[in-house]
RNA sequence: GGGACUGUAGGCUAGCUUGGUAGACUGCCAGGCUCGGGUCCUGGUGGCCCAGGUUCAAAUCCUGGCAGUCCCA
């Protein structure tokens, strides 16, 4: 299937034919299944945040799944931000309850009523804490595999106390570098924004956001940082002793990932035929194909075991498609679909010449002695992955236009690429194209600043801001 | 919030306009032949999203629901 034709299409079947992820066939609007082979690259994903939290001094925790009314409606713009997309649990059996309990949007609530107890004073702080659990959604209009679902089975939150403003805005950094680093290490392209002042999570003073821009030019946010201020503990009445014995209320963060992480690993990095996966998050890394011919077969399977054997001792994860009844051709195509990035093919040829044809997932194929395996494996793997995150980078940008001039929106937009311009922080400015363009401005760059003019009111700036269609 | 289109076997899909025995490909199972990029042959398996309605008769027409894709706000 070409990725560039319906790319959400693209995303259903080749998440499914790599035995990732099946989305459509369960009868909930919004709810996928993780099949084993997705689980095992989830489970590698999210070994990846951990040990950057965990480095960090986050603390792993996990708090229920519901969250009773009244808690939830404290903190009175957090629910308005929310209230049309919780589902809620009015029943118990046949008798309704007295106060409804809602499955969890997000966790800023449940966090802060908990937490207040364990913190007294200030030398309990900062007190840093994440959990990695599933967070429900109404999601009325699109709903998308990985990317919009009604049940977010992936969310890593992470939520942080502070004994002052000071220290929260620090930690808003470091939650900055820990999501660069895990989008560096995966290889996702990204531009970080600051979310304009009407688009900040609810409840929060200052929004920072990673977006990618996907192949079909629309944009998908893949992580956020919140800085809550005093917003959840003023209302949750969580205070702290400073060190002057007089109480103040608590500082907070918050920061979220979900599994829209995954579905941006497959998009980037997929082709037409299928998944392509990184060698740091693929269940297979290797796959040994062994061409059988008629009186050759042991000869060659037990090539292949030799092989499979000096890899697996070496800690590559690698099997053998021992089949015998499928055509190596079939075998190709299919483990391609896997996504697998090498596969060494061992035929009548290998045998006759002491050695093993290498092909990579992305069409390089060479033949490499056998004394040499493990010193070329580790090499191909290695620049095999500097080679795909490189492209895939580099695609990236190419998706963004830069432009001066607003009449210049929609050919950009026609394109499919997102475009990038000088802003001022007026609000009106911003606006400008949700209003007029319908489109998703997504605010200030964070990284990037630039001398210019507003390209709406022509005032001088060093803002760049994006602006485009966004899932 | 508004709108368009779609739902047939595990997958992909024909049939729907004009109601009358549901068909291909693929997969799967059994057997045989093959084997350096989706082998071939034989036999078998399996399906009209759900609920109503119209009708002698519904995959087909109508209503509603559920689900999916897209467009507009």
């Amino acid at each position: 299937m070409k990725k560039e034709e319906n790319l959400i299409e693209w995303l259903t079947e080749v998440a499914f034919n790599a035995n990732i992820y099946d989305y459509g066939r369960y009868p909930i609007k919004g709810c996928g299944i993780w099949l084993p082979k997705g689980f095992e690259i989830r489970n590698k994903v999210l070994s990846i945040i951990r040990e950057l939290l965990y480095k960090t001094g986050h603390k792993e925790v996990l708090l229920p799944l519901l969250i009773p009314r009244d808690m939830l409606e404290k903190e009175a713009k957090h629910i308005a931000g929310f209230l049309d997309q919780v589902f809620w649990v009015t029943k118990g059996g046949d008798s309704k309850l007295e106060i409804e309990l809602s499955l969890r949007p997000t966790s800023e609530t449940s966090m802060t009523y908990y937490f207040k107890n364990l913190i007294i004073s200030y030398r309990d702080l900062p007190l840093k804490v994440f959990q990695i659990v599933s967070i429900f959604r109404y999601e009325t209009k699109a709903t998308h595999p990985l990317i919009r679902v009604r049940e977010v089975t992936t969310f890593k939150e992470a939520f942080t106390f502070h004994s002052s403003k000071e220290e929260a805005e620090k930690q808003m950094e470091e939650a900055f570098n820990i999501y660069s680093e895990f989008f560096k290490i995966l290889g996702i392209p990204y531009i970080a924004v600051e979310r304009p002042s009407w688009d900040r999570f609810p409840g929060a003073e200052k929004s920072i956001a990673f977006d990618t821009i996907l192949p079909d030019g629309k944009s998908l946010q893949i992580g956020s940082i919140h800085n809550l201020g005093q917003n959840f503990s003023k209302v949750f009445d969580a205070k702290f002793m400073r060190k002057d014995g007089n109480y103040d209320f608590l500082y907070q963060t918050s920061y979220g990932i979900s599994e829209r992480v995954i579905a941006s690993l497959i998009i980037h990095y997929g082709d037409d035929i299928g998944v392509i996966l990184l060698p740091k998050i693929a269940p297979i890394q290797i796959i040994i194909v062994p061409i059988f011919f008629e009186g050759m077969e042991e000869t060659i399977l037990n090539y292949s075991k030799e092989i499979y054997e000096i890899l697996n001792v070496a800690g590559y994860k690698v099997e053998i498609d021992e089949r015998k009844d499928v055509t190596p051709g079939e075998k190709f195509y299919y483990w391609e679909r896997q996504g697998v990035p090498l596969r060494l093919e061992i035929g009548p040829k290998e045998i006759k010449e002491n050695s093993i044809r290498f092909v990579t997932r992305n069409g390089k194929k060479w033949n490499v002695e056998k004394e040499k395996i493990l010193k070329e494996v580790k090499t191909v793997l290695a620049n095999l992955e500097i080679e795909l995150k490189e492209k895939v980078q580099e695609e990236m940008k190419s998706r963004i236009a830069d432009i001066t001039d607003i009449k210049e929106i929609e050919k950009v937009i026609q394109n499919k690429k997102f475009a990038r311009f000088n802003i001022c922080n007026k609000e009106k400015c911003g606006v400008y194209f949700e209003k007029f363009q319908g489109l998703k401005f997504l605010g200030y760059d964070v990284l990037l600043k630039k001398k210019g003019k507003c390209i709406i009111c022509g005032e001088e700036t060093e803002n760049l801001g994006y602006a485009g269609r966004s899932y």
